[in-house]
DNA sequence: TACATATTAGTACCTGGTTCTAATTGTTAA
DNA sequence: TTAACAATTAGAACCAGGTACTAATATGTA
């Protein structure tokens, strides 16, 4: 085997489980550690621990801006109980792959998740919505999703939201929702009735 | 301060950031390095190498499951253009890490999925929908939506279909869906104008 | 004062490396 | 054939960030 197909196969091993220590390879690849770490260094990968931390960093900085992780979309602009906006990029992963049409619920999810983002309450969870989905969305466009809190209904009631979302000037989807706030009451029994069965 | 403090605090420096170094925490805690490692050991906290790797392990983990949630939900029953059965069931990526409650736009994510597949059409996309959301799923429930096509209106027309979806007996979600049929004259212009700008 | 608990100190050892020097093996062009 | 060069291997010193263990020294407190 040449270096070239060596490093090659070094690649895709690394890619396919990037948990492998050097002495690992050499078991697979059958040449000293030695040659491993020139390899290494030749195709700038980083010892197992570098790689590890990367990995972790890379979570733990999008477990931080919880709103992206949890949210479809990254909020932009956050003013709580009054108003958001999110974008949203419409990738491969999120369309029909037939036709490159979105579908509906990433749409549904990018709105869905700010009416939910906007409400500032420890617990606010959609209890309906009514939707309207304009035109289709097209792999590679972007959304840009704009909530208006329209009533509060004071602390553990309903609240309403409108969502507008756009690309370019052009509206693709407008959905008007209700978010329970800290809604555990009137909520909670039957989950817990629910957590009882498991 | 007592010992219990310092351990709540020990927690709390870690928790805001695992990536500090049992020598970073002598200097913020001023105590011997041994008293953290102590500390540690009483807490049950993994040194840092160990915590960054659970990290990395983890999110690679979810790397790798990304696919899965490409489709919501498992079709277990389809009779085209009259009613479908979908399975899903509520794992960790779905819920809201901190309460562990479902993602709305899952649950809606299961009911539209259904819906367009049970339009037995090249293309059929969600054009509105009414939805509610009737109690909120938790982690590890297994919801069963089913849907039943209300009236077809002919070809390149819209179709409206009903999905209630269940955990056990108790309904969690219903919705009213009106799902284009072959809709491209009257739908695809918006899409068209919109990717002559791309 | 005696005893327990908490804290600190220090050493040996571990993994999974880096960095460096040096020797050995293969290959190829003059 | 041989000098030159790349590729490979070997080995030792060193590193971070620890674990595991022993032992000494506070600090209460009954």
């Amino acid at each position: 085997m040449s270096k070239k197909e060596r490093q090659q196969q070094l690649l895709s091993i690394i890619e396919g489980n990037p948990f492998v220590t050097d002495r690992e390879l050499t078991r697979q690849l059958k040449v000293s550690i030695q040659t491993i770490r020139l390899d290494r260094m030749e195709l700038g990968i980083p010892e197992l621990r570098e790689r590890m931390k990367q990995m972790a960093e890379h979570s733990y900085d999008q477990v931080r801006s919880l709103p992206v992780d949890e949210v479809v979309g990254d909020i932009v602009d956050l003013q709580l109980d009054r108003s958001g906006i999110s974008i949203f990029e419409i990738r491969e992963e999120h369309v029909f792959s037939r036709n490159g049409i979105a579908r509906g619920h990433y749409v549904f999810g990018q709105a869905n998740s700010l009416a939910v983002a906007v409400i500032n309450d420890e617990i606010a969870l959609t209890a309906s919505a009514d939707i309207r989905f304009v035109r289709m969305v097209r792999l590679g466009e972007k959304c840009i999703a704009k909530a208006q809190v329209r009533s509060l209904a004071g602390r553990n009631g309903k609240a309403e939201v409108d969502v507008f979302t756009y690309v370019g000037e052009e509206l693709v989807f407008q959905g008007h929702f209700v978010v329970y706030r800290s809604a555990i009451e009137e909520y909670s029994e039957g989950g817990n009735r629910s957590a009882d069965r498991h």
